[in-house]
RNA sequence: GCCGGAGUGGCGGAAUUGGUAGACGCACGGGACUUAAAAUCCCGAGGGCCGAAAGGCCCGUGCCGGUUCGAUUCCGGCCUCCGGCACCA
């Protein structure tokens, strides 16, 4: 009957078209009230997109295509995070070289956005294996270092077997490399970090401003992990030195009957040197520092110790205590050595019920005394203290922790402090394909920073991948061997590459002068472009890349080149794509390695890239995980065929000019009104909802004669409008049809008439004692009086009332009439 | 253990501030068109009970309770699932 649409000859044609006419070109340095949409740029993979991968590219161009029929200049860059083990790993299978590999992935992901009509300004496309670009983490790196924000120390890392290099705390889930999987190891090495820790305080607090999913902000909150206690120094009469502790129960201080420290600490190998069990000391630490973080750190692990054979002075009760060595005291965290107080802290108590270390309660309750040999668990928060000298009485709480602070400054044996989980970002990575950190090795000098002028530091393209051994830029001599920019001697550069996490904190600014050689970022137009307002990507980076992006944003700020503390003033995350697998029978998420993928390409070539858009942005809301069916693409294909062959219908006629008061100008502007707000908080599937109601409702008013083809017309221009950002081929091409000669695109969203957005008419429900017994269809407006006598004459209602008494009478203008009867 | 989120037909989901639960779509059933099929269009449908039918009644948004004229929505107590963190002192 109806001719079909063919997406093939339309969606090349309006790709081609928008290229042509470079309609996402926006010039950043022009004012006008702005709209900076973001997809997070993703890495270049070997493999190819599936339709998973397209949702939040796809919601992202339909946000970018409504802001920017809104009137707002919007601006929709896309870039490449190039850099990464990938690729490196993809050189050392087939000896392609990673810049080869990338590019041509590049080449190959960026005709799969095109062919979904997706609009970026390409002009400012960016990569960041670019020297271009890489040459700006550089300066930034020895701005960082000037300020003491980069800095390099031996420190127990994490160390990634498989992806040979380290990796920093971010990238080690459950003990386990996030990438490879292989269970981390500990190793001492000396590697540079970025001092994150010096901001925690303002990336905490910067949360709280942020139209972020809680989640997200939560997971920071967590990983940040600020906790407030007391630094207390313990006296070991053996050393020189006090041992400090961190705790957050500083008011437990009467009852801590040990000390332990993690065996990493310093003062564990200076007691080993005065103990004559030396040997055995040393043997336990070793023992210890052997275990990976996996075993260490895995739920239910074994608690360890070691009697140091030294004591420590409580000095609130000045009696001696044992000094342990626990392998539960981790060494990155507060001071390395904490006090332990079995009675109120639950770690305390298993390891003291173990080793046989004294259990002192030091609270009580009015009732009754702990008694430490029926203890089967820690009491944390429980009566008031006693045994604790002038705390006595005090009640379990902040009151008594401020007491206890107070206590130990007036004293002069600690003082009130802050503790972070968060630590330090370890940034250098053993690996080639990555920023060649600026930093030349000296014998004399030591560490020297390449002088700015000698920017970039150009990774060497002619380096060996197959068959090598670590990485391979320590065997370009070409590369390692420089003169040392202070003394002139000859020195070796540093080999060390950098986390590819700090190529992707700071792109989102580059974007607005790609091509600008002379500096890292614009802070005019950063001024008027920052913070990006719609920031769209994945919930796996709501830690790592994030609060990355988050600090070195700040730091950019310290500087003076950046206005905004925080980069991304609203966030979304896309939920999952997920499918039934064939194989195992189980909905997961869509994944090449469970080979349960859609690919785009064949749907495009089937039905187009509208139908996969429309559908995509149909299958649920956005930010659930949603099924993908192949039989709701069909749905998708019917309604856009249905909307292309109505259009067929009116291009004939010419648009009728006003909207009148008629039930089609009515459900227009309804529909205006209900897609805008849908649109606004992201709902797409509601908002094709209702247009396809609308598309429904046009048809029928046609095929009924209440309305003529021009005022049809008029209302499917409408249509079409408001269906661009979702299927922006179609659309185009009927705009055209219809005799424009303007781009749809480039046309304004229309506006709704909130008078006409209503109806005339109401069905008004006749509620009996809440329940639902009858509706009446009655004027806009209606009032009590006319709906109650309505009601009583209805043939429905009369009998719900008979013989009752209508003690009440809840009255809801166009909604409802409920009548409470006894 | 702590934090965050979710639970509605056969399925995806809708119901913006408490006011007709199930919009829209998929799948399904029936019909129209067709020699036939595909495609398309129209109609139907939460469950149970009564009725020849028109229609009517009861139940129903994870479970139990509360507030209210009225609760998917608010409050209290649970259950289940998903995600994050977790020997962080």
């Amino acid at each position: 009957m109806s001719e079909k649409f063919n997406p093939a000859e339309i969606d090349g044609k309006w790709q081609r078209r928008w290229d042509d006419r470079k309609v996402a070109y926006v010039d950043t340095a022009s004012p006008g009230e702005k709209f900076y949409m973001l997809n997070m740029f993703p890495y270049p993979s070997g493999s190819r997109l599936h339709v998973g991968h397209g949702r939040n590219y796809i919601l992202g161009d339909a946000l970018y295509r409504r802001e920017r029929m809104g009137g707002r200049v919007s601006f929709n860059p896309m870039g490449w995070d190039a850099f990464g083990l990938p690729a490196e790993n993809a050189a050392i299978a087939s000896g392609v070289h990673p810049r080869e590999y990338t590019m041509a992935n590049i080449a190959r992901m960026k005709e799969q956005l095109r062919s979904l009509g997706l609009l970026y300004d390409w002009s400012k496309e960016l990569a960041s294996c670019d020297p271009r670009y890489y040459k700006w983490n550089q300066w930034l790196f020895l701005r960082m270092w000037e300020r003491g924000l980069a800095y390099r120390k031996t420190a127990p890392v994490n160390w990634c077997p498989g992806c040979r290099t380290v990796l920093a705390n971010e990238q080690v889930v459950d003990g386990r490399c996030d990438r490879s999987d292989d269970p981390v190891e500990i190793r001492d090495l000396t590697q540079w970090f970025f001092r994150i820790t010096d901001y925690a305080d303002r990336l905490l607090a910067g949360l709280e401003g942020l139209e972020w999913p809680d989640r997200v902000k939560t997971m920071q909150r967590n990983w940040i992990g600020r906790s407030e206690g007391a630094e207390i120094l313990f006296r070991v009469p053996a050393l020189a030195e006090p041992v400090a502790v961190f705790t957050t129960r500083p008011d437990t201080l009467f009852g801590a009957t040990f000390l332990a420290l993690a065996p990493e600490h310093p003062a564990a190998s200076a007691l080993a040197a005065k103990s004559p069990r030396r040997d055995e000391i040393l043997a336990f630490i070793e023992r210890v520092r052997r275990e990976s973080r996996l075993e260490r750190e895995a739920e239910g692990a074994q608690k360890q110790g070691l009697d140091a054979g030294f004591a420590a002075i409580n000095p609130a009760t000045r009696e001696e205590i044992p000094i342990w060595l626990a392998n539960f005291v981790l060494p990155e965290y507060g001071t390395g050595a904490i006090m332990g107080v079995p009675a109120h802290d639950q770690r305390d108590f298993e390891f003291a019920r173990k080793v046989g270390a004294e259990i002192r309660p030091v609270y009580r309750t009015a009732e009754k005394e702990l008694d430490p040999a029926a203890m089967t668990q820690a009491e944390t928060h429980i009566g008031y203290l006693y045994r604790s000298g002038d705390w006595d009485g005090t009640p379990a709480g902040p009151e008594a922790i401020r007491k206890a602070v107070a206590w130990v400054e007036a004293k002069g044996v600690g003082q009130g402090k802050v503790g972070y989980r968060l630590r330090d970002w370890l940034i250098s990575r053993q690996r080639y394909w990555g920023t060649p950190i600026p930093a030349i090795h000296c014998e004399a000098c030591g560490v020297v920073p390449v002088p700015d002028k000698d920017l970039p530091v150009l990774l060497p393209e002619d380096v060996a991948f197959r068959g090598a051994e670590g990485n391979p830029l320590e065997k370009s001599e070409a590369f390692v061997r420089v003169n040392c920019p202070r003394c002139g001697r000859p020195a070796r550069r540093e080999t060390d590459t950098m986390d590819t996490f700090v190529d992707s904190s700071w792109y989102y600014l580059r974007f607005l002068n790609p091509d600008d050689a002379a500096k890292m970022v614009d802070p005019a137009r950063v001024a008027h472009w920052m913070p990006v307002d719609q920031y769209v990507g994945g919930i796996e980076h709501a830690i790592l890349h994030l609060l990355y992006a988050r600090f070195i944003c700040r730091v950019l700020k310290d500087m003076g080149l950046v206005s905004v503390e925080e980069p991304f003033a609203r966030l979304f995350n896309q939920g999952m794509i997920t499918r039934l697998n064939p194989t195992t029978g189980k909905v997961e998420k869509m994944s090449k390695s469970r080979g349960n993928t859609v690919s785009p390409d064949e749907l495009i070539a089937r039905y187009g890239a509208d139908t996969i858009r429309l559908y995509t942005l149909f299958i649920g809301p956005p930010e659930k995980e949603s099924e993908w069916s192949e039989e709701g693409v069909v749905g998708a294909w019917r309604f856009l065929n249905r909307v292309h062959e109505l259009c067929g219908r009116v291009a004939g006629t010419a648009p009728a000019a006003k909207t009148s008061d008629t039930p089609l100008a009515r459900l227009e502007h309804r529909t205006i009104q209900r897609v805008t707000a849908d649109a606004a908080r992201f709902h797409f599937h509601t908002a094709i909802a209702a247009l396809m109601e609308f598309q429904r409702g046009i048809a029928e008013a046609l095929d009924d004669g209440q309305e003529t083809p021009a005022a049809a017309r008029r209302a499917a221009e409408t249509l079409i409008k408001l269906l661009h950002p979702i299927a922006p081929h179609l659309t185009e091409e009927w705009w055209e049809r219809f005799g424009h000669e303007t781009l749809l695109l480039e046309t304004r969203w229309p506006e709704f008439d909130p008078e006409l957005a209503t109806t005339p008419r109401v069905t008004l429900v006749i509620q009996v004692n809440g329940k639902v017994r009858g509706k009446l269809d009655v004027e806009r407006g209606a009032g009590e009086q006319e709906a109650l006598s309505l009601a009583r004459c209805d043939e429905r209602i009369r009998p719900w009332l008979e013989g009752k008494e209508v003690a009440r009478a809840v009255f809801v203008p166009d909604r409802l009439l409920n009548l409470v009867v006894h």
